[in-house]
Order: structure tokens, then C-alpha cells, then sequence
DNA sequence: ATTGAAAATGATAACGTTTTTCAATAACGG
DNA sequence: CCGTTATTGAAAAACGTTATCATTTTCAAT
């Protein structure tokens, strides 16, 4: 059985390796657009029916914890998660079919400095996302 | 009676001028920080101890969709609010006291564009938050 | 001032999401 | 294979938010 990176990383960090894990990971892994805990909760008992919904909030936890996922904040609601690979990155989300893009934000940094310069702020966290009509959708 | 400028604007948007929504805006105003459903339900009781927590809830979204208020999006919860003289802003929160400071975010609109055309997207909006600790705190 | 239609209110109940609890199960080092 | 310990899922509780509805209040028309 070929064991997926991820899952390989829960393992470093003292997680034992479980299907329920293996389900939840690998849907969110696989998705190219944020999900709910509920949605992931729905397509991951296609591959492991037994998954319980409390499993699918702490492995989410968890996948946010070691930065395999992060948080999308919407107007809607803020209780979607996507990857997040290679930890934070800066979200760009289309409106229309909810495609996320990550892209990024080099030029950001100087923009943070002076405000930080201009406010007396240590600035130790940022936070960007776009939304908008991908290429598709326009 | 003076009368509160976010009334006046409340009125002009065809709300009717209650002691409820009198105690909700005041509140809004006069916080320098982010404020939850909760705690500006806390807060606007002591001028008006009548006021309904569901009150709070429809003053808030009124309050919201004029922009004179706007929702303020943390690791912790994104349920507050604070208040958006000039429509939507720039948000740089402190991690200790919670104290929050708008900026202009000028040079945002360059790298917004340029993002834009890299991936395809046609961007309609754009939310920024900084989060670190202020002048007092550090 | 008085009136009356429509908006607004607050108490209660309903709702959906997230968290807690707990006995049963499964992982994995020894 | 065994025993410890993490993990699990079901059920219940807790939580924040929204819907319902009879009552009250606002405010324009008198």
C-alpha cells in the first residue's frame, strides 16, 4: 500500500496512522477548492464509511497544526479549509466556481514593513486573500 | 437630544431611530477595538437594559451593510466587528490588547494588479489583515 | 395632539455547527 | 502476541446564530 506523504508527516509528528486519517487527508489533499468539515466529512466516508464527524474536526486539527492545511476565510463563513502546501500561503479565490490559487506575495513584504515602520506595530503575522473571477468563470 | 451621526445615516437608509439601535451604534462607535455579538450586547445594556441579544444581531447586519461597520477576521473566530469610518479598511490588530488600527494600503493596488494578470483572475475585491503587537505592547 | 399602518422589538424556540464525554477499538513498540 | 496508550465513533451537551410571533414603538398623515 503506497503511503501518502502526508500521512507520512502525521507519523513524524507522533500521530498514529489510521484510515479515518488516511480518508481525511487524502480528500483534502486531492481538492483543489476549500471545503467544509462537513463536506469533507461526505466525501471521505466514500472511502471510508465508518468516518465519524467528530474524527474528521480533530484530524482537520491536526493537518492545520503541522501546516498541511489552512483556514479560507469567505463572507460567507469562515469554516472552510484547503492545502496548504509548503505552510501559509496567500489565497486567491474565484467567486463564481471556487477554484483557489495560490500565488505569491514577495512584494508584500516591503508594503508590511512601512506600515509597520509608519504604525510603531511589530507586525508578526499577515493575512491576504483575493477574490474574484478566474479565467474560466469571466 | 444630540443625535449620534450613525443614526442619522441609519435614518437616511430608511431604519427607523430606536433606543436599541441607538445603544448598539454608540457602542460600535465609541470601541477602538473589535467587539463580538456578545460583548456589544454586554456593553450596550448598561445604556439601555432592555435591549434583545437578537437586536444586536439586526443592528449589527444593518450597521454592516451601510459599511459604517465591518467583520474583523481572526485565527481565534471571525464573529466581530469594529467600526469602518470610510467603508472598508485595512485592518493591523494587536495579538495582546487587541487594540486596532486602519491604514491605507496604497501600494496594495500594484501588486493586486499584477497577481491579476499572472493567474488569469479578474480580482473584484481584496481583504488584508496584519496582526502583531502595537507601540504599547511590544 | 391623535391616529393608524408598518417597522421594530424581545422572549422563546428552533437550528446547525462544534465540543465534550466515554466506553470500545485499533495501533504499534516491546 | 501482548499491553499500553492513542484513537475512534456515538451520543449528548454546549455554543452561536436564526426564525417565529405577539407586543410595542416609530413616524407620517391627519
Amino acid at each position: 500500500m503506497t503511503q501518502h506523504p502526508w500521512l507520512t508527516q502525521l507519523n513524524e509528528q507522533g500521530y498514529r496512522l489510521t484510515e479515518a486519517r488516511r480518508a481525511v487527508a487524502e480528500t483534502m489533499a486531492d481538492s483543489g477548492r476549500a471545503l467544509t468539515p462537513i463536506e469533507v466529512y461526505d466525501m471521505a466516508r466514500e472511502a471510508y464509511p465508518a468516518l465519524g464527524l467528530v474524527t474528521v474536526y480533530r484530524t482537520l486539527e491536526a493537518l492545520e497544526g503541522i501546516g498541511l492545511i489552512q483556514r479560507v476565510h469567505q463572507p460567507e463563513g469562515c469554516q472552510a479549509f484547503i492545502t496548504a502546501p509548503g505552510g501559509h500561503q496567500h489565497l486567491l479565490l474565484c467567486q463564481q466556481c471556487g477554484r483557489a490559487t495560490l500565488f505569491e506575495g514577495d512584494d508584500l513584504e516591503s508594503l508590511i514593513q512601512s506600515i509597520g515602520h509608519k504604525t510603531g506595530y511589530q507586525i508578526k503575522e499577515h493575512w491576504l486573500q483575493l477574490f474574484g473571477l478566474c479565467s474560466d468563470c469571466r
